[in-house]
DNA sequence: TAAATTGATGCAATCGATTACACAAATCTA
DNA sequence: TAGATTTGTGTAATCGATTGCATCAATTTA
């Protein structure tokens, strides 16, 4: 019934040795051009198909790759995947997928359970960032596989990484907004702990700075990616005694909700209010005011991530130090922030 | 360097078998208690981490399932992977992401690799539907390997499903059309060789005709998702001698589309003209005229995927046939079809 | 023609873990 | 106390493919 052939199969029907039939699927230039014919042709007869689990234990090649990201259902990280998996496919790789839900036991977990499975390599986007206890991501390095960091990075030796250059972006949007005549910019920040906020609000702050504009700590608001939160943040906002008069927030979805609420509120955007947001989801440039936002190039991160991969794997790259890719990353300006045509 | 330890390591070092640590860390009953502690100490001590390669080889499992999908970065594929995910990964599978961009060459691929690759199941979104050469799918079933079909599937021996009821939910909607008053209602059409279109397509004209109202061929326009197939597809029923007042369309960006294109035309929605959606996408709810459409519960689908496959290899189902497994569909009725309060 | 070379294949170990079977020592039964 | 059980380990095969080394026959060289 499940009829699985082996090399043995081949070699038992054609009375010669498993090794001999090795050697001819394999283009073993001292096998007889008659005997390679005739394996070729039985192996093909017999539908015989490789066992890669075998190959792998023997060669310690997996050709497997695993990814984990926070979560999988998010445009940024599903486009992140796909960028990789189209880069890692025509090399013969496949991908598996790990989701840690921001929750740091998951991520050990995750990275414990893909060493067992013998993965040639680790991309992954930092859910937590263990000031001090990465042990469990030196082990990776450890056992010489190589482990790459796209878009939430950490500082680790030889270990590589691939993100956007999100300093940059953040200058540049509030740049774009004091430039519209927005002089009092709120900030909705992620979690800064992470190096990605962390740039972000440096972004922020040298960008203001510049302009010569004390940073008013009423206008800092954290928050989590989601509409809600977007909402209760202008709530507090327009509470203050001098509201702003825009928003850069570090989340679309956020934006999207203090849209919601703003309009609520009667205020008009952009002739009384900017916002910026940044990741540029789907939904930025669909709705009938659409949102700026900053693009942060997925599908290009994910194919860059793959390749620092194959660049390691290959010994192409075989520095013992890691290789830093930084992407640039593109301003979307939409109608929600653009007051001057 | 590269420190892998064995159960030979471990054996060695303990001056007794493999076979002795094997079944301590198995926690084999004829195993010493003294023994058994003292190869969880050293297995401890030499951080010893079992090769999933070797036992996946001698077990003929390997504990990874194949995952097929024509792309992974749109949001219902992403969440129905998602969903599939968190079902698998606390019963210790692992997810391997294949992608085929609708080509059945991709697909047949994606099949043979994933059969080398000794996974224990292939849960797969159809891209094409070939007729006749279905050969390559009757390979996994005919290795005994569980294969399951979600959302675009089709009719196989021994091949479960799990869909939802694209029938009922398209039935629903034009109901819901025609009691908002649109007589004159346009379908944006997929492809219908897969049976999902076909089904939403015999929705539509079952309730069409159980309402006594002919079909017009003209109002019948074949889509692909997308926004600018949307608009596209306007222009032509707006050329019409006489245009539709509604339009079902299959996609939600073709939706968004039409809305763009009818609004441009300034054809006020919905008072003069209703549009539903289909797939849930995130912006139709976040539209300032938000977009009705069919919830197609893609982490329900996702999960329930993976229980019929669970329950598959765990021969707790051990029919002979195939499982067809029917999720219901939600309409979200939102402004875009909402005349009548 | 004897010796050396070449060509094609077989032998057997290896990758790491599991497990049926064998076997010795310890304990129990009558 | 001899024989029967029980207990705990070791032996060796297995999963499927690869590969260094050995081997044998055919061919070439001197």
């Amino acid at each position: 019934m499940s009829e699985k052939t082996t090399i043995y199969d081949i070699a038992k029907e054609l009375n010669i040795t498993a090794a001999t039939v090795s050697r001819a699927l394999n283009n073993n230039p001292k096998i007889s051009h008659s005997t390679r014919k005739l394996v070729l042709e039985t192996a093909n007869k017999m539908n015989y198909k490789q066992n890669r689990l075998a190959l792998a234990l023997r060669s310690g090649k997996s050709n497997n790759v695993g990814v984990i990201v926070p979560r999988i259902n998010t445009n940024f990280f599903a486009s992140v995947i796909r960028g990789i998996e189209e880069a890692l496919h025509p090399e013969g790789y496949h991908v598996i997928i790990c989701q840690t839900h921001e929750d740091k036991n998951r991520e050990i977990e995750n990275i414990n359970t893909l060493l067992n499975a013998q993965v040639d390599g680790i991309l992954m986007s930092i859910s937590n960032l263990p000031k001090e206890n990465d042990h469990y991501l030196q082990r990776v390095t450890q056992k010489n596989i190589p482990l790459i960091f796209f878009d939430r990075k950490k500082e680790m030796d030889n270990v590589s990484s691939v993100t956007i250059d999100d300093y940059q972006a953040s200058y540049e949007i509030t740049q774009h907004l004091l430039e519209q005549g927005c002089d009092k910019i709120a900030y909705f920040s992620g979690d800064r702990t992470l190096e990605i906020y962390e740039d972000r609000f440096r972004g922020y702050q040298q960008a203001l700075l510049d302009n010569n504009i004390a940073i008013n700590e009423d206008y800092i608001i954290p928050i989590k990616s989601n509409v809600v939160e977007g909402r209760d943040a202008v709530e507090k906002l327009l509470a203050l005694e001098n509201p702003p008069n825009a928003i850069f927030s570090t989340s679309d979805f956020a934006a999207l909700g203090a849209i919601q609420k703003l309009k609520e509120h009667n205020i008009k955007i952009p002739e009384d209010f900017c916002v910026f947001g940044f990741g540029n989801e789907p939904f930025t440039k669909f709705m009938e005011l659409s949102i700026s936002s900053v693009d942060q190039a997925p599908l290009e991160m994910g194919k860059m991530t793959a390749q620092v991969f194959l660049d390691k794997i290959n010994n192409v790259d075989n520095t013992k130090t890691g290789k830093t890719v930084v992407l640039m990353p593109k301003l979307h300006i939409r109608q929600s922030s653009t007051r001057i045509k």
